[in-house]
DNA sequence: CTCTGTTTGCGTCATTTTAACGTGAAGTAA
DNA sequence: TTACTTCACGTTAAAATGACGCAAACAGAG
């Protein structure tokens, strides 16, 4: 029998889907590659696991190496193990998916890439790698998150509007959901607090403004979604 | 900048949390070591992830030379990187869980295990690495599986009854359902085909025999369990 | 100051879903 | 036949949901 490391292993990578809403828009971070293989393509941020790291010190790493932010909610997606996802050779893939609020960060390209652009998620380019596949896994994940879990307001400003908050429901769900019958769900799930503040300076009526309740227990709402066929 | 394969790796290894249901008991298979680490203590079935595996091959050959069997419900649950998870070095475990009826499977100790068992899910011993926390995360994630999508009867007979299905749902969810309740709402989804056979020689009124509905619309049914606290 | 158009916040109501429980038929054993 | 148990099918009240009405709050135009 052969001594523990003597084993060849696959390389381990963590590959990343980066999360923002903006301008009622849902985006996702997508790198522009300086190097072979898929070089001049467009794939998801992502780094080798190295010996010491856990996969969150890799997320950080990538994060504030290749984008310029940190502290932002990460949640681990699934793990990647097809023998022909990455052309340099066996490599297993962690993904995780990052929710960030964009106006908080400036995205700049690294050295090792091109190019570091927003895209809608729903106007995706060709991805390189198998990251088409892990994005969508992303995308799905979110959606069905969002419908019982509070990650929205992840996405958004620490004070937001019920209205701001509805947007971005209808925005990631695609789909329009009733605003009195929204409203009423999230305020009977406690989801929100009422910080007594409007939001100014508005055309119209001046919303109250909202924080996310921290003491909110967990799978205390459902948004419902009408099942698609 | 290195080569692509002189970064030297983490070695992969994947576990399975493998549940079988008997006697109205959910249970799952553990292994007592032969070797260090953890020897002569119960772990999780576990192996390294060889160069050409995918992590279902691996499943598998663990399956099939640790245990004997084949052909079960996988699903993969977690990555884990603890560091200190294995006092041989750096290992990566990749966790999937199994759901298997062990009428059909004869298990047998291979020759790394003293011996194979099958662990009563509220009576578990202490477990060697951190397949304690393996373990809860894959029971958890049964639990909140089971509620929303039809896994049940990959732990059941082909054919079974309603009641069956029943105390296996009061078994794993640990709680009292609503016999009459949980009846029509598996039936009103669809969930089972009546097959007009009947269960012969009880002692009472004889069951009607179901079986699984493969033509079952995903997400089509919800059993509701009190949230505590 | 009044009128207009829009957004916001709250409310109503019919329908559906859920939880709790009743009851008679089917079966075995005495 | 009787007694006892499980099975299959109902009933009903309460809660959740979906669809929609409406008036107050605001800015801007006249």
């Amino acid at each position: 029998m052969k001594s523990f490391h003597e084993y060849k292993n696959p390389s381990l990578a963590v590959d990343l889907v980066v999360f923002g809403y903006h301008n009622n828009t849902l985006s996702v971070l997508l790198l522009n590659r300086k190097e072979e293989p898929f070089k001049d393509c467009w794939t998801l941020p992502g780094g080798f696991l190295q010996m010491e790291e856990t996969f969150l010190d890799t997320c950080s790493r990538i994060l504030q190496t290749k984008l310029g932010m940190k502290e932002v909610f990460l949640e681990q997606l699934y793990s990647f193990d097809a023998p022909d996802r990455d052309p340099r050779g066996r490599v297993i893939a962690v993904g995780y998916y990052a929710l960030i609020n964009p106006a908080k960060f400036d995205v700049v390209a690294g050295s090792m890439a091109n190019d570091v652009k927003w895209f809608n998620v729903r106007k995706m380019p060709a991805l390189g790698f198998d990251h088409k596949h892990i994005f969508k896994q992303a995308l799905q994940r979110l959606r069905s998150k969002i419908q019982y879990y509070p990650v929205g307001f992840e996405l958004l400003d620490e004070l937001f509007t019920i209205t701001e908050l509805h947007e971005l429901y209808e925005c990631i769900l695609q789909t329009t959901i009733d605003r009195r019958n929204f409203r009423r769900k999230i305020l009977d799930a406690a989801y929100v607090v009422n910080t007594g503040l409007k939001r100014e300076g508005l055309k119209n009526r001046h919303p109250e403004l909202y924080k996310f309740n921290k003491q909110l227990k967990k799978n205390s709402f459902q948004i419902n979604v009408p099942t698609e066929t």
